[in-house]
DNA sequence: CCAGCCGATCAATCATAGCA
DNA sequence: ATGCTATGATTGATCGGCTG
């Protein structure tokens, strides 16, 4: 382990977890934003405020929650429930969502 | 209007009731067309004198040949210490790199011209993001300090 | 019209935190 | 202690837009 951690500087080591506070902010705009999850540079400053973590933070958190609700979406069945019930908000206004859902598209 | 209606559900889905929305599905699958312009050489790793501690990742599986079909999957090459070490020497002395310097880091560190651009690239871009946010305040993240506070307040 | 750059993402991985 | 899952960060590579 250490034998490889010459990797010259890695930075990644030790790491926090978010307050559950900041989490929870997270997941709420995520799960209201379900049909289009991409925070504008603004959006991301304000949870970045409210969540007291940087910019970067936000969108890494954007990022890989994205990439792992896709891969398995039914692992984050409660939890969506769960915000969904939060914020019946639903982005309806959804930008993104416009773009036809095209499906059975097998060449 | 409801434009959307969560993009039923598609007819065979193991999933309990999950709105499907197009972010979800797979992206970046490949753009390869017919384009071979630098590529000295990509592929066989390893080698470039002196032992390479080998990449932590093990072995450098180099899958995404030249002879691609179709969408293969866009692994990520896991460059060796030698290759980053020259790469941000190379980026010490200016950040950006032309033509002709290229081809020559190319060559030395056995990557495609394509390859050294996109880690100058990105690198710019790491670069920026170091140097900007961390004008002004007093810790970041290396030292004291919390950072994961909540309440807003 | 082509190449390179930027900004944002993706997707795979690394490394540690947290839990049983 | 040991093993596995959750999660934040890093990074090679791609996409789309803009520009000389």
């Amino acid at each position: 382990v250490m034998i490889l951690r010459s990797r010259f500087l890695d930075a990644r080591r030790k790491r926090r977890n978010f307050s559950k506070q900041a989490t929870e902010i997270l997941n709420e705009y995520f799960y209201s934003h379900l049909s289009n999850p991409y925070p504008s540079e603004e959006a991301k400053e304000e949870l970045a405020k409210k969540c007291s973590i940087t910019v970067s933070q936000v969108s890494n958190w954007f990022g890989n929650k994205r990439i792992r609700y896709k891969k398995n979406i039914g692992k984050f069945q409660e939890e969506a429930n769960l915000y969904a019930a939060k914020t019946a908000v639903t982005a309806a206004h959804a930008v993104a969502a416009a773009v036809q859902n095209n499906q059975t598209n097998s060449p | 209007r409801a434009p959307h209606g969560p993009a039923r559900p598609g007819p065979a889905q193991p999933g309990p009731r999950a709105a499907r929305f197009p972010w979800m599905k797979e992206k970046k699958p490949s753009k390869r067309s017919g384009h071979a312009p630098a590529a000295s050489s990509p592929p066989p790793s390893s080698s470039s004198s002196s032992s390479e501690p080998a990449p932590a990742t093990g072995s450098p599986a180099e899958a995404a040949g030249p002879a691609d079909s179709g969408g293969s999957r866009r692994l990520r090459t896991a460059y060796t210490n030698t290759q980053l070490l020259e790469l941000e020497k190379e980026f010490h002395f200016n950040k950006y790199l032309c033509r002709p310097r290229r081809v020559e880091i190319a060559a030395l560190l056995q990557l495609s011209e394509r390859q050294v651009k996109v880690w100058f690239q990105n690198r710019r871009m790491k670069h920026k993001r170091q140097t900007q946010h961390k004008e002004e305040p007093a810790e970041r993240r290396g030292g004291s300090a919390e950072q994961r506070g909540a309440v807003p307040g």
